[in-house]
DNA sequence: CATTATAATTATACCGGTACAATATTTCAA
DNA sequence: TTGAAATATTGTACCGGTATAATTATAATG
């Protein structure tokens, strides 16, 4: 692990450790300098990590402050993990549907730059949240990135299996949601009436290196998401 | 404006004009640094900032590339700015139905850190994008921060008098959102049908200072709301 | 005492450098 | 021609420095 992501590791197990709340102050940049013995770059790099993450926020002149949002069941939206991660707390599970090696329809081959002789993996799936239906979920993976899927690894994350077994590196991701009302197939899975709104999320991954791996289209069960975003403003 | 966002701002021009598709290479570091006559840390922070964007990514050992999401009729939900900026292209104009100095609610006042006793600007609006309704809006505005506010200025783009106006310079914001059904008031001012689903977001919004001065709640007429994301992993 | 000017604090901009890791290209052997 | 090995390219980590802008604290002034 780098310098500067073990410093802001440490950071923020800090915060977390001393339960630190809302606008209370850290000790300032040459304090942080001498206690992790490292130049002032990397100590300014641990806190724009920590900056993007949501961590804390720095004012010019002032300091650096715990930035805090935390409403309890609110889970974030813009983890490019698949969820585990964040829902850690939460205990989802997932019930495979359909998992299949086949060719990518039209729409997953335009979002994954595939043609339609590509080959994909198709994983369909409802996920659980307590006992209760999360979401509705349709997968297309570019085989010739993800090359192999499994209904174990299915039913468990598959991101986390991208990333340990296969060692791929997730970069960035682009996010399309509405909002819009059930159809018939999507009330049967999450258990509601057709009719009933639903948020449509679709996302198309990426690894580090630009290409896209993953498009999927999840519809979420409206009484169980509730989501957080923390936004930064990149002025200009 | 600082030499790195001067040159973010020209390398983004660059794409735009030379309309750059996703995937094209850029000019490399070294090119860029000569070519604008700055150490490397400086254009490396612009594409820092490009990157933060969703302009471009970087791929150690290969280059800088243009990552192009757009999907038309989206707009971005993290606009820290209202709307307008996102929207110049569509045309978004305000019926303000109220516009009052007065004390906060609780929720607002817990929102806002403040006391049942301070002082708020509350405006209430409905937008509408392209004739049609775009979204029923409920905002609370820290009157010792936002220090005056009136019909004129609510009617436009509050941010940009905020920014410009007075001076004042925003920084992050804290968003939360779920789905739900309109109820009777929401579907009055949307000119939909009470059961009808909705976009709700919660928006808290920060002064770079980290102070919050305006809380805003805001119903989203689902027909015309499809919102984009550019998320990037900031790993660990 | 309130206001204003001055100084100290603190994060950020920018420079220029070395080392290194990831990727791309070329070379060379089989 | 294929594949592996060597080399070049390219972005990132990290160092250490100076200067400056925003804020906060202190001193001076009326």
């Amino acid at each position: 692990m780098l310098k500067y992501q073990q410093i802001a590791f440490e950071i923020e197990k800090y915060i977390e450790d001393n339960s630190l709340q809302q606008g209370e102050k850290l000790p300032v940049l040459e304090t942080l300098m001498k206690q992790f013995e490292v130049s002032k770059s990397t100590i300014t790099k641990s806190l724009e990590l920590l900056e993007k993450k949501g961590v804390v926020f720095q004012v010019r002149g002032s300091g650096i402050f715990v930035r805090r949002h935390k409403r309890k069941g609110y889970m974030s939206l813009l983890s490019n993990q698949g969820f585990k991660s964040d829902l850690e707390d939460f205990h989802v599970s997932s019930k495979v549907i359909e998992l299949e090696l086949r060719k990518p329809t039209q729409e997953a081959a335009n979002n994954l730059n595939l043609t339609l002789d590509d080959d994909v993996y198709y994983v369909k799936r409802v996920r659980y949240i307590n006992g209760q239906t999360l979401c509705f979920e349709e997968s297309y993976y570019n085989k010739s990135i993800v090359t192999y899927l499994n209904e174990e690894i299915v039913s468990e994350s598959i991101f986390h299996y991208i990333r340990e077994g296969l060692g791929l590196k997730v970069g960035f991701s682009d996010i399309f949601l509405h909002v819009d009302k059930l159809n018939k197939e999507e009330a049967e899975y999450l258990g509601l009436e057709a009719g009933a709104p639903k948020l449509y999320v679709e996302t198309i991954f990426h690894l580090t290196n630009g290409s896209p791996f993953d498009f999927s289209k999840v519809t979420y069960n409206y009484q169980q998401s509730q989501f957080f975003i923390q936004a930064t403003n990149h002025l200009l």
